[in-house]
DNA sequence: AGCGAAAGTGACGAATTAGTCGTATTTTTC
DNA sequence: GAAAAATACGACTAATTCGTCACTTTCGCT
């Protein structure tokens, strides 16, 4: 309802020289910066494509439309979060919410770098967010978070776990984005983060009894 | 760094008549049919005027941009929340934590309806958000939640207890947001509502040590 | 009735935009 | 080294947009 009818958003060749792969990244490192410098609305093809130093032409040789450079960023942006969490929820020496608390750490701290990108990237998410791929992308982190929490929770129902998970899963992204709208200092990010661990493990703890 | 060199928002001239006071209305209720059924992209003065049955020049002499149509609309809910804040959590007849929980449930239950109206409004954000006078009106709520953690946890530290309070008003907008975006069952809502308010409870109590 | 102020009109200018297409260049293949 | 395939180019079109301004209509008042 929002708007968008949905338009394909994969890419439209692969690039199978190197040049065309170079043309590729270049117009992906182009886009961030143009993100980064001008913001969502100025982001354009046009602008994208002479920071690149390409044409038009040849950028919708590889992206079928405007909404696909933004597809494609925050994609890898996805992928990124999802390996952070594999990495430090995975790690079966520590303990459960140590690991909990370094993820949270981790996170705030990663979405405050770069903050401008991220922060027009999803001032562009209306473009993109409609479409399909974009539905799956977003549920890579599932897997792994409810893995963390059967270890967790292993005696709570499946309901209220996967709730819980999804729950603190959101709140983590969603709050980061937000906090991450402003600069802040160090102290107040490591602060920040702090509480949010902090809610997060008593909330567990709360649920797991112990 | 996003965008808009922060253009004036405030209203031109007030309504002095009848007349001009209900055009005044008609606009806002437009633009809210307008942000639901095209979306924020699709938002343009010239089909909130035809939508409102007004011309163009009249919306302009009331509104000195299009941004300010929005802000004016993202103001209104904002105070609308303030005043939900306000209404149950200075109650003082009940339980604070109950208070806490009653709070969550009517905000996510709020945050769900006209859901497609409160998303686009989000999605136009960029327009208004750099805007001095939206940094005010953003905080709005905050001395109630200030005075209600007071109630809960009068042991704790300022700091701790003010960035607790700030996380947890965070918390229930940003996520109330993303849960929003996809329509839910009443059920979901209430399970949802549920346990975002049982982890601020459980956070709260390991706060205050009782 | 009639006058000044307030309110309302909508065609229009200036700007920006996404995406295409015919052509030129480079690389690969044989 | 020539034909074929892949890649690159960028001027151009069609559409959309915001906001203005010269003008008309309505209101409040004496």
């Amino acid at each position: 309802m929002t708007n968008r009818p949905s338009a394909r958003i994969s890419s439209r060749k692969k690039p199978k020289q190197a040049r065309s792969n170079d043309l590729v990244t270049a117009v992906l490192q182009a886009a961030v910066q143009v993100l980064a410098q001008e913001g969502a609305q100025r982001f354009t093809t046009a602008r994208v494509a002479e920071k690149a130093g390409v044409s038009v032409g040849s950028l919708y040789q590889y992206f079928p439309n405007k909404a696909a450079i933004l597809f494609r960023l925050q994609s890898d942006e996805w992928r990124e979060t999802s390996n952070l969490l594999g990495d430090i929820l995975t790690d079966q020496s520590r303990d459960p919410l140590e690991r909990l608390r370094s993820l949270v750490h981790a996170f705030i701290r990663s979405e405050c770098e770069e903050a401008a990108v991220r922060v027009a990237l999803s001032d562009a998410a209306p473009l993109y967010r409609d479409a399909p791929e974009a539905h799956e992308a977003r549920l890579a982190g599932d897997p792994i978070i409810e893995r963390f929490m059967l270890e967790v929770l292993p005696e709570t129902s499946d309901k209220i776990r996967h709730r819980a998970g999804g729950l603190i899963l959101t709140t983590m992204r969603t709050v980061g984005k937000e906090f991450s709208e402003e600069t802040r200092s160090d102290e107040e990010i490591q602060a920040y983060a702090d509480a949010m661990a902090d809610m997060f493990c008593a909330y567990l703890q709360r649920l797991g009894g112990k």
